[in-house]
DNA sequence: TTGTATGCGTTATCAG
DNA sequence: CTGATAACGCATACAA
């Protein structure tokens, strides 16, 4: 049984590589099983024991194999996050609340984010499952099969972020409807029949069709119609916003209003208004579903509907941590602001 | 020696918990070895037998366990990287880039975002390097020492995002000296004296160390003065910039143009000086650092400094993937753009 | 081309 | 409280 005497011939060699338990092992004069306790369970350990085995694990700049770790307990400590487009959106601002909230306990986050290609996300999410996530957190509700029964197969807890309501008990978000319901409230109470609006690719995003959607609900219980000449669907961006606004000004709608989908899309309309010499609210008014908090700061205020980013990257967090310690988490509701600067009505 | 016989064993379990190797080979009638093989290097294996150890592993619905993986072969196809604020900065495009690179290749990124809590990195490392990352993108080249000297304990490679030049050949980034120079030229060349300027934080950011340095280093060859009311330096944001430039209104200072440190910065001031009447660039010149692209749609037109984001994130991605091939490579050179677009001279 | 056996570094079980 | 030892699932050197 060679076997036996190989930690000491490792212990070594502890500078060919990364010091193992055995080494650390041998220059505290105890056993790994010891060694492992008294960094991971000190209460079961003689303090001065743990304290001999802590001087050498230093001494050795001693880093756990997480590897090995993962192999022996079968959980990583890691979640699997996949987002599309991180350029010019308000995922980077949900995903950093979501590390946050699980750097808290301990997790580290696989992030993937291809580029709009959905037809690669079962490859991504079998790339995340390799690599034994413990969890998943994946965008919006409408995920391709495969990679539903992946996540089955494989018993791994997952969380939709950004889900309407009802997508069930794995699922955290707000309502678009409502949020839409309200930016037509106050465009109907200022007097407005006609508006305009810009926003994100409905065929590629559930998020922007819910927001559409919400919007056409919503104006047509307040006997508004939405202009299809000032309807343009887009990637979201500030040079997008821009050029949208352009084509729709060229086109001589006559809206008396319109709504963007987005802050970035808000900005760079504006610009265009601006450059267009339209003043905002008097020959136009504007509202936005606001991600960034920025669009609200130019100068012709906006009315603006806060999105509940961040506060959907922590919830996020947690419930994948109550899945995970087996408890039960009820997502908190997520509220959407309606922000009110300066409007006026149609001129 | 009860071990011939566990693999059918565990076979008979397939349900119980992920399908492993030992399930696929015994669904097959081969080895475990064989279907290793089978998977990572077909062209070792007969055909016939490679078609029916895929169709097994399809059937099981078979993925890879990762870390056993990572355990027998010593790498993990995971990178790490960590860089700060995620929020409203530049982040997230580089991020996105790096990547993309990296994906190509297989290789998946840990993320960590400490938000800005420099003091908690060497822990960040250390938590990347128990998942056991094959190397690691950091942002800067000012890193904790403890950092760099654990990279090198675990001989981990690693590229340092957005460095100053000459900084080693494990870095890559643009002059920002050079950028500097660019904007002064322009506004010498305008006739400009005296200027303010809006950056982030030179004590906790090299890279607005450095933009400041260049910017005070170019002023100093053209005989310019930067204003020190005029000067602030606060977080990256369009708020901070709103209101850090309603504070230099509010000095009444004679300069006459201003340069920001980010887009961002620029956008919100450019908010801020329009609520004040400020006409740009008839009253006020502005260039602007530009990581986004967005603040130069705005509508009095900037002077901008274009500054390679995207592609900092694909070189550093393409240098690690060197570097874990062994092969050399070098960065392509990193280019900052000067774009004018309507600009005066001091009123 | 395929099977066998061993090591990878931890954790956990079971004795002492 | 501590030590020995068996998993954990895969890759690979060695045999056949």
């Amino acid at each position: 049984m060679p076997n036996s005497l190989r930690p000491s011939s490792r212990a070594a060699a502890s500078s060919a590589r990364s010091a193992s338990l055995a080494d650390v092992a041998a220059l505290a004069g105890v056993s790994t099983g010891t060694v492992s306790r008294a960094m991971s369970k000190p209460e079961m350990i003689s303090e001065a024991t743990r304290v001999r085995v802590m001087e050498a694990a230093d001494r050795l700049g001693y880093v756990v194999n997480g590897a090995a770790r993962a192999l022996a307990m079968r959980r990583t400590k890691t979640i699997g996050a996949v987002v599309p487009r991180f350029g010019s959106s308000s995922f980077p601002a949900m995903i950093q609340a979501l590390e946050a909230t699980l750097a808290e306990q301990g997790y580290t986050l696989l992030l993937s984010a291809p580029e709009g290609r959905r037809e690669k996300e079962p490859d991504i999410l079998r790339a995340m499952l390799e690599r034994g996530v413990d969890a998943v957190a994946l965008l919006g509700t409408d995920q391709p099969p495969a990679v539903l029964s992946m996540l089955a197969a494989h018993r791994t807890p997952y969380v939709q972020m950004w889900a309407p309501p009802g997508s069930g008990s794995d699922a955290v978000g707000f309502d678009e409807h409502a949020a839409g319901a309200q930016v037509v409230a106050h465009l109907a109470a200022l007097g407005h029949k006609r508006i305009g609006f810009v926003g994100g690719r409905s065929k590629d995003s559930e998020r922007a069709r819910h927001r559409f959607e919400g919007l056409a609900l919503a104006l047509a219980r307040h006997d508004m119609a939405l202009d299809e000449r000032a309807i343009i669907e887009t990637e979201y961006g500030f040079a997008e916003g821009f050029t949208a606004m352009q084509e729709i000004l060229g086109r001589r709608t006559p809206v008396t209003a319109m709504v963007f989908g987005t802050d970035y899309l808000a900005a760079g309309a504006l610009a265009a208004l601006d450059q267009g010499g339209i003043a905002v609210p008097q020959a136009l008014s504007v509202a936005s579903f606001n991600d960034n908090d920025f669009a609200a700061y130019l100068h012709p205020p906006l009315t603006t509907v806060r999105l509940p980013i961040r506060e959907i990257g922590e919830a996020a967090g947690r419930l994948l941590l109550a899945r995970l310690g087996g408890e039960h988490f009820e997502p908190p509701p997520m509220h959407v602001e309606l922000i009110v600067r300066r409007s006026t009505g149609p001129a």
